[in-house]
DNA sequence: TAGATTGTTAATCGATTAACAATC
DNA sequence: TAGATTGTTAATCGATTAACAATC
């Protein structure tokens, strides 16, 4: 050492470091994403520049939130994909294995159970749910649809963390209130419904609508 | 007038203003989803603490965004549903309707032809394409399933804005391509790839597994 | 009037960016 | 070595928040 630096001021492991700031956690998540991606394509280094294109993340902000933690890259190279993707799991603590429970086996909850879009990020759909008696019993991928009423016994037995709402607006509600009942802190909710849960349940609800118009108004100024 | 305020800095009818941040318009677009579904349900008037509970955006950063434009609330009420509707459209300039191509009717692609969710911000699904020839002439809804040979000639007599992929990612870049060359300016990609596409063109990649992991990370902390 | 909620200020904090030395 | 790209600083800008007068 020919500096005269204090000790390391990144988180050496095993300590915990301060929660991550709002944005900071939903960017690394986005870096996430494109890591696991590239990873898929064989990719095996990617540079903060490559990463910007994908995310339109500034280049200097990524490398800015991956340097709070350790030093990842090599220069002139860019970061090595794989290894990005673990420190990055390791910060989110999300290395494991999160379980799901799916509600409404239509149309879209079957094309959620059989996309790799979650279970490429290590969460796993271990039980779908139907009211319609005459899905239930019905094969999804891996799955039997059961019936609702075996919600509670499902979470507990399986440690659900989130429930995933893919049904009609007019049944969410229900659900919502019921996964609330049965302990379970997250919802994501694919029906249009607001809802309303306790302060300490997570609700988010997938807006495409949201994003298009969004994505329309920078086109069309 | 008693006071001596300079004429008023909020943007007159038919004046250009500034181009919105990019943080303004998302939460603008965001109060839009949750203001479209309260006008739904029957809710004539909403306060900016209600929007938050909501939106999860503070309270005050709304009553902030929505002052900039004008004097939309009443005090001691809050705000007039409709009308805020009608005003945060005016401000993104999506008050008209604009046309998707959705390209894929498998489960995922017929979730999405037969939702509210895009139609309920203006955005009206006028062609939905497959590959698959045992597929083309399906009737999804009210659309017949085209060949995607078809493409360019429905952008151009149809005026497709957006582009939507529900399609495996094997197809998905071969898409991109097209929709490109085709002149559209904005794709919605619900397939994992990364897309490569000119810098004037607006990849928007659904990550419902993203936003899972920050709400995970949140309730994990 | 009393209660509620907006509109707005002022102060703080975090995000963003350009620039560049370090180094692979 | 020459080229590329990281890690980091310093300066700026926008977001966030508490507080409160205005007013419905």
């Amino acid at each position: 050492m020919s500096t005269t630096e204090p000790t390391d001021a990144a988180t050496p492991d095993g300590m915990t470091p301060e929660r991550l700031t709002l944005g900071v956690a939903a960017r690394l998540s986005r870096y996430l994403q494109v890591l696991t991606q590239a990873k898929k394509m064989g990719k095996e280094t990617i540079s903060s520049q490559e990463l910007s294109d994908y995310t339109h993340v500034n280049s200097t902000q990524i490398r800015r939130d991956l340097s709070g933690f350790g030093k990842f890259g090599k220069r002139g190279v860019g970061y090595n994909v794989e290894s990005l993707v673990s420190q990055i799991r390791g910060i989110l603590r999300t290395a494991g294995q999160h379980n799901i429970a799916l509600f409404g086996a239509g149309h879209l909850g079957r094309a959620i159970a059989s996309s790799d879009i979650f279970a490429d990020h290590g969460f796993r759909v271990v039980a779908i749910f139907d009211a319609d008696p005459s899905k239930v019993g019905m094969e999804v991928g891996p799955q039997r649809v059961r019936h609702v009423d075996e919600l509670r016994a499902v979470v507990e037995d399986e440690d659900v963390v989130v429930g995933v709402l893919a049904v009609p607006p007019a049944a969410a509600q229900a659900l919502a209130d019921d996964l609330v009942e049965a302990g379970v802190k997250i919802i994501f909710n694919y029906s249009e419904t607001l809802l309303q849960v306790p302060p300490e349940v997570t609700v988010h609800t997938s807006s495409p609508a949201v994003d298009l118009l969004y994505a329309l108004y920078f086109y069309l100024t």
